[in-house]
DNA sequence: TCTTCCATCCGACTTAAGTCGGCGACACTT
DNA sequence: AAGTGTCGCCGACTTAAGTCGGATGGAAGA
């Protein structure tokens, strides 16, 4: 093995150590999965992996962003999450048999590690922690998911809006990297991109938030927070 | 212990033998559970659990039926499943320190075992394989999630009605229970009664279903293939 | 049998959300 | 510096969905 390999695997392995649902593995099994990754990179708009796809493996992001959407035949989409650095997306694809649920698509250039399905699945059966943690896993993404449909169903445009504000809002600002346009947000509450803008312009209006480019401020908190519960 | 209680146990241990999750299970851990699990009964509309409570453990109905929900501030309601008999719900519970992410409420008068938290926490600390077959069951959750999020963002209430009558028609005809009324159906498809009287009539009107109260005939089905489509 | 209740149905209306065309500002390229 | 494309912004409009009041009819219970 390269000496620069050598460093990649090392460098993927702390890597791994950050992810929540692989913390207590042993370095043996860390290894095992980095010396098995494959590096790939995408540029900015690129498809990862495709919706209803046998799938390749479990992804981790190295570098840039990702968002993973279901695609409407009209061309809308529902933006189901966004990855940042460090995040591992496609846990599905550790188990044999289920194809992927939705599309990866990178939002800037991204640099990802590609885990084949073949290593986890025998990790898998010699690490009873392994799926301990994985359960854990799966089931904070249903519960989130349960939620996100008790949202779009229940709840208006704007009460989604405030609600994305204060849970992604670092201290009272939202920063909003190259990719994070309005038509993002849009996919992301599950709305078009129209609407966020009376939306936002609504909620600036009232001086609830100020909306930049580059960042979306919080002014009055207690307000959004009102709007976001019903 | 007695007889009838044994009975009810190997009644209860066919009835496990049936789920699919637990299938690959051998008797002892089978065991293990019918001995350990309660039997309630809940009156038509009774509450079994509620979203966010800590819980219980493993639900699985003997008879009857169930909703699974969640409830808006208004009096809304999105239902996430229905439950028949020999099924179980509440799958999350067998994990611990998760509260439950939903609501269950009983359709009409229904019994139902409970599996105590503890007992599965051990089989799972046991047999490694309960924790793979309960990973793909959360696995098929999460697909089943996705795609309900998709259908609920991304397309219309007739598409959606379409696309249920199909999937839940035995043959040509969805039978429907005391309990499966309009408004069960409206919450069913993320909307309310009226919308779903009205999309049922139009459809009635091109003759693709006839609608009576106990059930549902599909008359054309190609048509509906392609309402349900976009 | 009579009564009451609830599901269904219907027409009219309101509202949230989505669509369309166009315009200006900004960022990136050449 | 000029040009180009995307993003954001705005006003007017359409449409899907939701709301409301009330009529009808069948099923369950008194």
């Amino acid at each position: 093995m390269s000496q620069e390999s050598q460093a990649n695997t090392q460098q993927l392995i702390d890597q791994l150590r950050r992810i929540p649902f692989l913390n207590g593995l042993n370095l043996q099994a860390l290894t095992a999965m980095a010396q098995s990754a494959v590096r790939r990179h995408y540029a900015a708009g690129e498809i990862i992996f495709l919706d209803n796809e046998p799938s390749a493996g479990l992804y981790v992001l190295q570098s840039g962003w990702v968002k993973v959407v279901k695609l409407s035949t009209e061309g809308r989409e529902q933006i189901l999450r966004f990855i940042g650095p460090n995040e591992a997306f496609n846990e599905l694809g550790i188990l044999a048999n289920r194809p992927t649920p939705a599309t990866a698509i990178a939002l800037e250039p991204s640099e990802v590690w590609l885990v084949p399905r073949a290593t986890l699945a025998q990790l898998l059966s010699e690490h009873p922690e392994f799926a301990q943690l994985l359960l854990e896993n799966m089931a904070d993404r249903v519960t989130y998911l349960v939620g996100l449909v008790a949202d779009l169903s229940l709840r208006p445009v704007i009460s989604r809006l405030a609600q994305l504000l204060l849970a992604d809002a670092q201290g009272d600002v939202l920063p909003r990297p190259q990719w994070y346009t309005q038509a993002q947000l849009a996919a992301r509450l599950g709305t078009v991109p129209d609407v966020v803008q009376r939306a936002l312009s609504s909620l600036a209006a009232d001086h609830i938030i100020e909306v930049e480019r580059h960042e979306i401020r919080i002014l009055d908190r207690s307000a959004l927070e009102i709007i976001a519960s019903p």
